[in-house]
DNA sequence: TATTGTTATACTCTATAACTATA
DNA sequence: TATAGTTATAGAGTATAACAATA
């Protein structure tokens, strides 16, 4: 038998190495950084630009499927649809087959300012990766989503 | 000459692929998760338990000496420091050669609460990378070294 | 003058529950 | 009864600046 009779218990966190914190300080730098193209020049925050992009993206969707799509709960998206709402940049229309809910899509305006920042974003996503090779990117979303999955099983704090 | 003219800039953000977003959510599952285990039983909160894992892996150091390994700035750190005070989980003692500073060291009851607290956060954490092989977490753990250093080269929205 | 740390203020984000209107 | 969405409220967390004590 070797000298190792029973592994140590770590008997301290070393936090530099330790992945919850440092990836709530690479995400926060990361947001931050991105907050600050939509933030300075549009004025709107991590919410809104959120329900912005899926409305983009989808072109026309109710709250509640937005919520689905992007992490957050109705009340928080009925904020940021609110705020977007009194800057101009959406619309609401009633689903006529089911009046509790709200299509909502991008206002001229709001197709404006979807237009500019989405360029810019992928332009701020591209230059974070712009260490990394093509491989070494893929791998690193893979195993993000492995942890997302595994963070999810584990324990989910997130909104209903 | 291929079909492929110029490639297409992209017009829209797909959030689920995008990366900024992707660790936004990641990194908040896993900070809820954690936060359970600190919050629930011992009712601190992110920047107490960034304060007490520090101290416990220092055992004696100042306030400023926190900031720098925790990524914190000094209003932060002055407010979980005198909430975990109040608590009776740290003490502060002047340092005399220098009486702006205080020494922060856990005491017997703090020391306890972070030994509580120490192999459930090492726990979590493996359990979060458990899905991971050695060779992918170690794989993981370096890309993300690199995209946090290209994203505080890029943009550092970190405290002062 | 510069630095350590505290306090004050205001703003954003979050969580919960209560409410409305529809189904 | 259940669901989509809104409003109310309170709690965290964050950023900024102003301040006191010390260097």
């Amino acid at each position: 038998m070797s000298s190792a009779s029973k592994p140590e218990p770590q008997r301290s966190v070393t936090l530099a190495t330790f992945l919850p914190y440092r990836l709530n300080v690479l995400a926060t730098v990361v947001s931050g950084g991105l907050g600050r193209i939509y933030g300075e020049r549009f004025g709107i925050g991590i919410p809104e630009w959120r329900v912005l992009a899926t409305i983009g993206e989808f072109k026309r969707i109710t709250a509640k499927a937005i919520g689905q799509h992007s992490e957050m709960g109705k009340v928080k998206i009925s904020r940021a649809a609110a705020s977007l709402e009194e800057r101009g940049f959406i619309q609401r229309e009633a689903n006529v087959d089911d009046l509790r809910e709200m299509f909502l899509t991008l206002t001229p305006a709001g197709q404006s300012v979807y237009d500019e920042i989405v360029p810019l974003a992928l332009n701020y996503a591209a230059q974070l990766t712009a260490d990394l090779s093509p491989d070494e990117e893929a791998t690193f979303g893979m195993l993000l989503d492995r942890l997302l999955a595994r963070a999810r099983k584990e324990f989910d704090g997130s909104e209903p």
